[in-house]
DNA sequence: CGGAAAATTATTCAATTGTATAACTACTGG
DNA sequence: CCAGTAGTTATACAATTGAATAATTTTCCG
């Protein structure tokens, strides 16, 4: 009887595989089912991995809820960036892409919540969450000021930061709902909900941002 | 030694203080940590008793979820009914109520949160949201409409379930972090983003929910 | 009061858990 | 091509888990 077969990896690349597996798992089984060698399986490994790369099953699970945190905005902050043309059309993009897929994820959702549930309790999910939090709410005052500042609307600091806090608490409760109840109302109407109530938050005239004026040529 | 003294409840009783008990646990230590023993601790009792009263532990888990989640909406629902007068009262007072105490605490934050996780992957917790989700969007459209009547707004069903779509997204959204980012700015605001935004979203003059023209007496 | 039914406790058990350690094997540099 | 090292597997173990069962106590009705 032989060993299994196995390859060599890189530290990052293992890391990341492992974390990767670690959120497949937590997705389908919860935390509470998301065992070492559950997760193990899925990386294809075998469980005493885990305690080679982290400290322990738990410090692999806050390594991988920070990863998800990060892919979270920077997937939607990249969208946002990688649109060219004027703020209207920087924050529209933005606040669609955070409503579509591949953020619009029933398994980013179920993990986003699950880790979202510990954050009360301890203290290191609640650092994680902090970090996270205040660096979206950075990006989406940076994206709207410029857009209040062009429609001529009040745009000091705290104006922005309060339209940031309400965005935000718009994009994660239509972002949760729109997966959660998927056969309810269609996603497709989710961007455009999301876009149209933003322009209300913000006062800016109807259709400023969702049919910009400037045509996207390609 | 002697056998601990114990008192025999009715089963609505006992079966209502083993749910409460499952939640405290959930909320503090998550799915993974709520075990039997440490419910029928915190409900002081040993852990035979939840196989007497559940089928199993799951089953008493879900039995609190649905709890709970009764709980919420009768809450909020409760608060809006004792509110006399006209429909934008009522629906300020809804509003209102899913943004302060005793709805926003950060331990039902904390285990909706965690419940929700669970949902996309476990049919059982899926039925219970798809129950309660339906319930809270037909509360709010029921309130929504006399509102966009009585100002004259367009209030066919399609409409109205649209915003009681975006409606329940932005409290869902708020109240997540109203309890979530506590310290990074005053709860106090939550109830007034949440009112001034929901002005905008349904298109109400500015102040029509906020500042009601008929005073309250008492 | 007394005794039967039901609620609750106490104990036990097999299965699973996270982790520790030892054995092995793939890769790298010379 | 060959050894050393570190990545990886395999095995072992104590602790904890959910559940099942037996023993005991409370309560209530006649």
């Amino acid at each position: 009887m032989s060993r299994k077969a196995f390859q060599r990896l890189s530290l990052d690349d293992r890391r990341r595989s492992l974390m990767e597996a670690t959120l497949v798992c937590v997705a389908q089984h919860g935390l509470h089912g998301a065992t070492v060698r559950r997760i193990a399986e899925e990386a294809d490994v075998t469980a005493g991995l885990v305690r080679h790369y982290f400290g322990s099953k738990d410090d692999m699970i806050r390594n991988a809820y920070a990863y998800l945190v990060g892919q979270l905005t920077t997937l939607a902050s990249d969208s946002a960036r990688r649109t060219e043309g004027e703020a209207d059309l920087q924050l529209r993009q933005f606040l669609r892409a955070n409503v579509t897929m591949p953020n619009l994820s029933e398994q980013k959702v179920s993990l986003w919540a699950t880790f979202i549930g510990r954050v009360r309790y301890d203290p290191q999910f609640a650092e994680i969450h902090r970090e996270g939090y205040r660096e979206f709410l950075n990006l989406l005052e940076a994206l709207v000021e410029p857009v209040l500042v062009a429609h001529k609307r009040p745009h000091s600091a705290a104006i922005c930061k309060r339209h940031a806090i309400a965005l935000n608490g718009l994009i994660d409760g239509l972002w949760m709902e729109g997966s959660l109840n998927a056969g309810l109302y269609s996603q497709a109407l989710l961007p455009d909900i999301l876009v149209e109530a933003s322009e209300r938050l913000l006062g800016l005239p109807p259709g400023s941002l969702s049919k910009p004026q400037t045509t996207q040529e390609h």
